[in-house]
DNA sequence: AAACCGCACAACCGCACCTGA
DNA sequence: GTCAGGTGCGGTTGTGCGGTT
């Protein structure tokens, strides 16, 4: 399948920074008519740009609900957070911080945040063979996220099954199609993995993890690795096999440094068993549960 | 004052996905 | 099932600006 060019490049159409004017022409435009097809956007709108240039412009920029001014401590939080959850999805990211776009967080990732973790000796992991293994780790982050919230949803359920929380948690937990109540339901401030399961990323990530050719290709690399990972060096293949050890061990050592720096720095994660969680342990969930439930 | 450097961010490019014919 | 158009997304580049030498 091609790709259809984004804009006939024949037709001079203006490529770099926008004018006052050109701004003035897509707001008025799009506030009057709507953006309807970027393609045939800027002809009816009088801009000679592309339309991809037009959606790009009103996206990250002249949107009225964009949220101007640096990211407050909280957002720089939840970007991290995010980050070490669902990787470069700079659009997953936005969906959860309003007002800011993903082109900004992107932006604001580069510059920033990931040049702090870099001072701090959290280089990212290099390219090479084992490239797949951030996504690896994600993904295994998220299966612990999904049965961590199921035992959590269960407790809450056996805990207050008087309340309404509960009465609705004990149906969520028993259903795959819990999204819906859970967002209403049981959003505690502290049930960051619950609710991301529960929002966009969380719908985003079930079906891609269910159907797409991508993810197929991700879970060879998790495949691989742990098979790499099981056979060790004295394994079939052991040259290789001892290769893509190491590799996956370098790999996860600097990984569970990144977690340890979010954990101890920012007090995001809560970690157990040298595992990964953005959950308090559950004896002290338990506890928390019962005080609530009961009062 | 000029050159240089690093930073921040807007904008572009190309790929992948979705949808309808 | 295939194809082409449209759109979204992530990576990268370009550019302006302020600070430093």
């Amino acid at each position: 399948m091609g790709r259809a060019p984004c804009c006939d490049r024949t037709k001079g159409l203006k490529k770099g920074p926008w004018t006052p004017e050109e701004d003035k022409l897509l707001v008025d435009y799009i506030q009057t008519n709507g953006h309807g097809s970027w393609r045939l956007l800027p002809k009816l709108a009088g801009l000679n740009r592309c339309g991809k240039s037009c959606r790009l412009r009103w996206t990250n920029y002249l949107r009225p609900d964009i949220k101007r001014g640096p990211f407050t401590a909280e957002e720089q939080k939840s970007i991290v957070q995010l980050h070490a959850i669902v990787g470069n999805k700079w659009s997953m990211i936005a969906a959860q911080l309003p007002g800011r776009t993903d082109n900004e967080i992107k932006n604001y990732w580069n510059t920033h945040l990931k040049k702090q973790l870099r001072r701090m000796g959290l280089d990212e992991p290099p390219p090479g063979p084992a490239a797949g293994c951030p996504a690896a780790r994600h993904m295994a982050q998220w299966e612990t996220a999904r049965l961590e919230a199921e035992a959590r949803l269960s407790l809450l359920a056996t805990a207050a099954s008087s309340s309404s929380c509960g009465a609705i948690a004990a149906t969520s937990a028993s259903s795959s199609s819990s999204t819906v109540d859970l967002k209403t339901a049981c959003a505690r401030p502290a049930d960051i993995f619950l609710r991301l399961w529960s929002s966009d990323i969380g719908d985003s990530f079930r079906r891609k993890t269910a159907a797409a050719p991508v993810v197929k290709r991700k879970d060879a690399v998790i495949k691989q690795e742990s098979q790499a990972l099981l056979l060790g060096p004295g394994g079939d293949d052991s040259s290789a096999a001892s290769n893509e050890t190491e590799v996956a061990e370098a790999l996860e050592a600097e990984y569970q440094m990144f977690l340890n720096f979010a954990g101890e720095e920012l007090g995001l994660f809560h970690g157990r068993h040298g595992g990964f969680s953005l959950f308090p342990p559950l004896d002290v969930l338990a506890e928390a549960s019962l005080d609530t439930a009961f009062k």
